[in-house]
DNA sequence: AGCACGCCGACT
DNA sequence: GTCGGCGTGCTC
């Protein structure tokens, strides 16, 4: 048997895997984060490593495989967790273990040099002098140098030597060999984490249900029952208060907190509250930080000095020792789940890092994604409801401008009249307002001018998207590979207003700007904002009150509170809400109350006007109210009419190639392939392959293969089935393999 | 990272 | 011949 092994040194040219050959006697005691004692290099020196994986064929001439020394079996380390974590992400989500290694250890990149050493002389003085002599008849003008500052300083710094005495590592090494000097290592951590200031602790004041919500969590955690918990609680009621109360009853109880957030630089407030009450026993993640800073992170962690760690998915993988607790805030976020191989789900990965290290799971949000709502119905998971707001700030009102009547009355601008005249309304009062146009899902949207209706397709029930292609166009359904021609009239209604529709932020904001030319106008989207904190720039002087109307993507829904923004317009809600992807009406509604949430921050009530060609939707209706649960009830009936997660689970493979005619064959192979595996059950099914929504990105073609099923563990069979089928097959060898699961 | 090896130049 | 100084390349 052979070990993988991944050395515990801090060097981007060692951030690989070697393999060992594992001695019969302790074989029993090798798995998968294991910390090991290799013998590594020419000198063979004794270094540390962990398995990160295992197999029985050699990967190079066997001559070449050194044996593991020994196993440190003592306590299973933070470390050994880490690694066994990656583990879990390859076989759950499909990725190499050197990806899987790389989101879970990402220090081991280029750190600073972290090993201090000393030289001490080893020897009698008389012994030194003899050899120095002997040094300065030989010549030897290095070592004479280097010994000569050794006898009179007494001991030297390694690093000092050699910069300051030019003398190399080697003939220090070569002094040490004589027995002339010794070499001691110490470890130099950075210091310099600022600690914020004193931490607040004690007791916090909660309402009667925050206090209900908080020790229905703690009362089962000291009991020795560990859940998970859906803290299902309107805007501003005080799930942060709640968050600090559980981590803090943890830190008492010797256990750690790991806190996620969506986006750690727009909540900052959040943060903000967490280090006011736990001082420098609180890390803080964010993506800006550097490696240096990032792996101080991770010392502080494993050597216990941290109570509770707050920031984004990645925070999950920070090696505290005894984690109690994990919170999920705002958990239907999309930011939780990674795009990038693996692709994993900080939920899911969550529940596993709970379920092995004892912890509760404390989901937050006040519009839940679906499938942790539907899981909180099924008894899956605790629901637990704050029902009203701490704070006296009351909902804004919401309208809904139909959009087809706007067309009919001749009004061709992008703004309704009623919206129009509530923008000219805060002008004159010179209150803010918000111009929100989600451009996701503005590729390729073809819909009805007359009726709002996009063309859906007939076996997927999702709008299809518009292709343009050497003056060719076409319409298509990525989910199943279904195309058609482009209607000229509109299939539903008869109408001729038929098109794609365009409106991006920069057509808005000139729009904008001709209606009222005496407004000040901001925008915000990613051409804006490619600056280093050009976000910052951009919403800070919106909050100066150096604009009137800002105009912008999602990301300005998002956190950050404007008090003079008293209207906020989603320009056409329509734009999310028929974006090709079965999910598109839970994310619309997401967003439309979170605008919604924008608007009336400070005492002046708020507005908001919906606007869109489809008032009649439920989506739309159900966010007018603010109302989740009647949304959650149209849409889990909808999904379960379909198949669609959280009913059943669903795989979606994305094979790509930069050679087309290769992948077409390749994805119909692997679908051929999936078909024949799922053959036996009539639960499943299994649609394409099909052209992704964008079927080319950078030369690199796309195709999606969906797989549904309602047990997950059967997607994770397809998922390693056709990973076989691919890598046995030389004719594959330029196809990449992604997989992405949708609970 | 840490270490060995190989090459060139300087000096004995 | 010997040693220092420096660049290069490999580690299962």
């Amino acid at each position: 048997m052979y070990a993988d092994i991944i050395l515990d040194i801090s060097h981007e040219k060692l951030d690989k895997t070697f393999q060992y050959r594992i001695p019969e006697e302790i074989a029993q005691k090798v798995a998968i984060g294991t910390m090991v004692r290799v013998p590594f290099g020419r000198g063979n020196r004794e270094q540390a490593g962990y398995v990160t994986g295992l197999s029985d064929t050699p990967a190079l001439p066997p001559e070449k495989i050194k044996p593991i020394l020994s196993v440190d079996d003592g306590r299973v380390g933070p470390v050994s967790r880490m690694i066994e974590l990656a583990a879990w992400l390859k076989d759950n989500y499909g990725s190499t273990m050197a990806q899987a290694l790389k989101t879970v250890l990402p220090v081991k990149a280029k750190v600073t040099r972290r090993v201090k050493r000393t030289l001490v002389l080893a020897c009698d003085r008389e012994t030194a002098q003899t050899a120095l002599d002997t040094f300065h008849r030989k010549h030897a003008v290095a070592r004479e140098r280097l010994l000569s500052a050794l006898l009179s300083a007494g001991r030297l710094d390694c690093a000092l030597a050699e910069s300051k005495l030019n003398i190399q590592m080697s003939t220090m090494r070569d002094l040490e060999q004589m027995g002339l000097v010794d070499i001691e290592e110490q470890e130099a951590y950075r210091t310099g984490i600022s600690p914020y200031k004193e931490a607040a602790g004690g007791r916090l004041s909660m309402n009667a249900d925050q206090q209900r919500c908080v020790s229905a969590v703690l009362s089962d955690f000291d009991a020795g029952r560990t859940g998970t918990y859906l803290l299902y609680g309107v805007t501003g009621s005080g799930k942060t208060l709640c968050y600090l109360e559980m981590a803090g009853h943890m830190a008492r109880a010797g256990r750690q907190s790991i806190v996620l957030i969506p986006e750690i630089s727009l909540t900052f407030q959040t943060v903000r509250r967490f280090q006011e009450y736990f001082g420098e026993r609180v890390a803080i993640l964010h993506s800006r930080m550097s490696q240096g800073e990032r792996y101080d992170t991770y010392l502080r962690a494993m050597k216990g000095e941290v109570d509770v760690v707050v920031g984004p998915r990645s925070a999950l993988f920070v090696p505290l020792p005894k984690v109690g607790l994990i919170v999920i805030d705002e958990e239907q976020e999309e930011s939780y789940a990674s795009e990038v191989s693996p692709r994993y789900h900080a939920r899911e990965t969550a529940q596993h890092i709970a379920d092995t290290m004892h912890a509760s799971l404390v989901l937050g949000s006040a519009t839940p994604s679906l499938t942790s709502f539907y899981r909180a119905k099924t008894g899956k998971y605790r629901l637990l409801t704050l029902p009203s707001r701490a704070t006296e700030q009351t909902l804004p009102s919401v309208g809904v401008a139909d959009m087809r009547e706007e067309l009919r009355k001749g009004n061709r601008t992008p703004l309704s009249l009623e919206l129009a005249q509530k923008i000219q309304d805060r002008l004159e009062r010179g209150e803010q307002t918000m111009l929100f146009l989600n451009r996701r899902g503005y590729l390729g949207h073809f819909a009805c001018y007359s009726c709002g209706k996009p063309v859906k397709c007939p076996h997927c029930d999702v709008a299809m998207t518009l292709h343009v292609q050497g003056g060719h166009r076409w319409l298509s359904c990525h989910y199943c590979g279904y195309t058609s021609p482009v209607p000229r009239i509109c299939p539903a209604c008869g109408s001729p207003h038929v098109g794609g529709m365009r409106a991006g932020t920069e057509n808005i904001e000139a729009q904008v700007k001709r209606i009222f030319p005496e407004a000040r106008v901001l925008r915000m989207d990613a051409d804006t904002t490619s600056g280093k904190d050009g976000h910052e720039r951009i919403l800070s002087a919106f909050a100066n009150h150096e604009a009137d109307i800002l105009v912008g993507t999602q990301m300005i829904v998002k956190g950050h509170d404007f008090p003079d923004v008293t209207l906020v317009g989603i320009v056409n809600a329509d734009l999310s809400l028929f974006a090709p992807d079965y999910r598109a009406p839970e994310r619309t509604f997401d967003l439309l109350v979170q605008a919604a949430g924008r608007a009336g921050r400070g005492r002046r009530p708020g507005e908001v006007v919906i606007q869109t060609y489809s008032p009649d939707n439920y989506t739309i209706k159900a966010a007018a109210r603010q109302d989740y649960e009647a949304f959650y009830a149209q849409e889990i009936a909808y999904r379960k009419l379909l198949g669609y997660p959280p009913v059943k689970s669903m795989l979606k493979i994305l094979l790509s190639s930069c050679d087309n005619q290769r992948l077409s064959a390749c994805a119909e192979a692997v679908g051929e392939a999936v078909r024949c595996s799922i053959a036996g059950k009539p639960e499943a099914d299994c649609t394409g392959p099909a052209s992704d929504v964008i079927a080319r990105i950078k030369d690199s073609w796309r195709q999606v293969i969906c797989v549904r099923s309602p047990s997950r563990s059967d997607l994770i069979l397809v998922k390693d089935l056709v990973d076989a089928r691919l890598c046995g097959d030389p004719g594959y060898d330029k196809i990449f393999v992604q997989y992405q699961f949708d609970d």
